[in-house]
DNA sequence: AGACTTATGCTAAATGTGAGCATAAGTATT
DNA sequence: AATACTTATGCTCACATTTAGCATAAGTCT
């Protein structure tokens, strides 16, 4: 291995709650892309341009045992915080995608994690700061209804990039992706895909990312028209970040992973919540009521909750049994309908 | 970063084909341990005992562009196979599970990925070999029922390790474990939890792999009468393929990855045989039919296969337009009835 | 010809899901 | 105190999906 071609591996952390209904992950503001390589951990930011970014830090090979442990130990640093569930999600590494490495620079793996915190988190002294995950990808919340965004930008932008494709043939395969993606032509919006329509958006050039990456390679951009589409993030953390919704949308089904994001009691509508947020969806109050019950994911406690305006409702805690009884407790999805 | 940590990145492949009804992936002989540090890429064995690998090689920080590029790269190398369908797995990097990095030693990550093949695939003019998985997990095949190990070696093993541990309460911990995961006291055995026995197997030292790492650091240990649980392999692969199997076991349910290890036509039958491969499970032949048919996963080609039996089937291709139809198109598999 | 194999069509029962009606039990308003 | 409004909770009907078989078709093997 040559000299040149050192490798950093950074570590990021998608941490999330959900408070008042509204998933919320933790970002830090940053100089975009001047951001010091990590030598000794610490992070210089020349403010060319503060730009969000997700809570990272280098692996220090020599200090921690395991990632895992890594990634505790510095965004304990950084935000005060004391993660508790902590998932890995994946592991990027294009050299194309990040403007910091390009020819001779040293090679940058980036690991993404996902974690779950309960509301009542403590973020310590930092410039750290809970954000709406869906600034960062609006046109994932359809719990209001189909998103705004949808029709007044981002399908006539889609549009036009299938139209200026090279040839016919690979107007189609746009065409297809676009279709499945983002559910035209009959087919249905698709929950799970998230991360399928973030990296479509990119190659569209429809996002910031790609016009900061594209600008950094060549000299100056035509397809400065575009809109760019949600609040961007630095690096690729907008794409670890669709990664965490993805894999958490579809883990909700068979893991009762909700509850990390909960108190340890709580009542049915709170439970319902959560998990809309997390879905970008509504679901039907009493199925989603006899789902949990008569799946056995919680049980009452016999306790009232003080009620936040109508009748008081049951509080209800975590089944923990439920472990040893199903194979895949958790909250089915249903389709979304026709909108 | 200090000069004396340096990481590595070796990339990890599960390569599987399914013949003849068996999902067998390609592994390499190795000398366990003493592979000398890929510098150059070669990998020099001075074998002190010849043990089964996946194929791994390093990133080439100044070749590669992506990670998926080097992948396919040395994939070719070592064994001639020009790999398709490519999906990543997990990033590994515990120091304790590798006993080449003990203290002071550069620091190795490894990121695993799984590629799916057809069954005619070349293998080029190398050592590389087909073998079994269930050669390294026989406890997951449960095709011909409830797997013999199960009840000769593997329960009463863990069963000792439960009354061995340190107090009543580390027991219970562990009970709770072994309960879930291989279904006791009457849990139901969940196909999906791969990854979650072979771990447990491990951390109880009831593989082969566990008993070498704990040897590299403890001078001789006591636990040495434990069974060793399936063929092992060298560093953390076959840790590697419990997650691809568990990996793909969950995805043949809402993607239609099966496909990848068919040729292009395929009889019901072929194709049910595949997915019970995967599964470790046996499936009800009518059932699956329409579910892979009334789901719009497969149409009829109109040809009639050359027979293997009995009446001659029709042969089947995948249906390319169920992608935009349905969000999950895929394969089910029931819960495995109480055995 | 008869036994055996695989393919394929069909159905009854059980289970799960989507949508909505109806009632209960609080708070806010008049 | 009566009324309107809120949320909680029980229940039901229609419909889709899944499980487990029965039954017949159309080949091969002896």
């Amino acid at each position: 291995m040559s000299e040149s071609s050192q490798i950093f591996v950074g570590l990021n952390a998608v941490i999330l709650a959900v408070t008042d209904e509204e998933p919320r992950i933790l970002t830090l503001r940053r100089g975009d892309h001047s951001v010091v390589l990590p030598e000794d951990g610490s992070l210089e930011a020349p403010p060319a341009e503060l730009i969000d970014g997700l809570p990272f830090g280098p692996l220090d090979p020599a200090r921690d045992r395991t990632l895992e442990l890594a990634l505790r130990a510095w965004v304990r640093e950084q935000t005060g915080i004391e993660v508790g569930y902590v998932e890995q999600l994946y592991t990027y590494g294009d050299r194309n995608r990040d403007p910091l490495e390009r020819e001779g620079g040293p090679r940058i793996l980036s690991i993404g994690y996902l974690s779950l915190c309960r509301e009542d988190v403590v973020v310590g002294a930092t410039q750290a700061r809970w954000r709406p995950w869906y600034d960062y990808l609006p046109w994932e919340d359809w719990r209001n209804g189909r998103p705004a965004i949808l029709d007044k930008l981002l399908e006539p932008a889609l549009k036009t990039w299938i139209e200026v494709a090279q040839d016919r043939r690979a107007a189609q395969l746009r065409r297809d992706r676009v279709d499945i993606a983002f559910g035209w032509g009959g087919a249905p919006w698709d929950g799970y895909r998230v991360l399928d329509r973030y990296e479509l958006l990119y190659e569209a050039g429809l996002v910031g990312e790609a016009l900061r990456d594209r600008r950094a390679a060549e000299p100056e951009g035509k397809a400065a028209l575009a809109p760019r589409l949600g609040r961007p993030m630095c690096f690729d953390h907008r794409r670890i970040l669709a990664t965490a919704v993805s894999r958490l949308r579809g883990k909700i089904k068979y893991r009762p992973v909700v509850f990390e994001l909960l108190p340890p009691t709580f009542t049915l509508l709170q439970l319902q919540r959560v998990v809309e947020a997390l879905a970008g969806q509504r679901l039907h109050k009493q199925n989603f009521r006899r789902l949990v019950e008569k799946g056995g994911l919680v049980e009452g406690t016999g306790k009232l909750s003080a009620g936040t305006g109508g009748r008081p409702a049951e509080l209800f805690r975590f089944r923990h049994g439920v472990l040893r009884e199903r194979p895949t407790p958790g909250v089915g999805l249903p389709a979304l309908p026709e909108q």
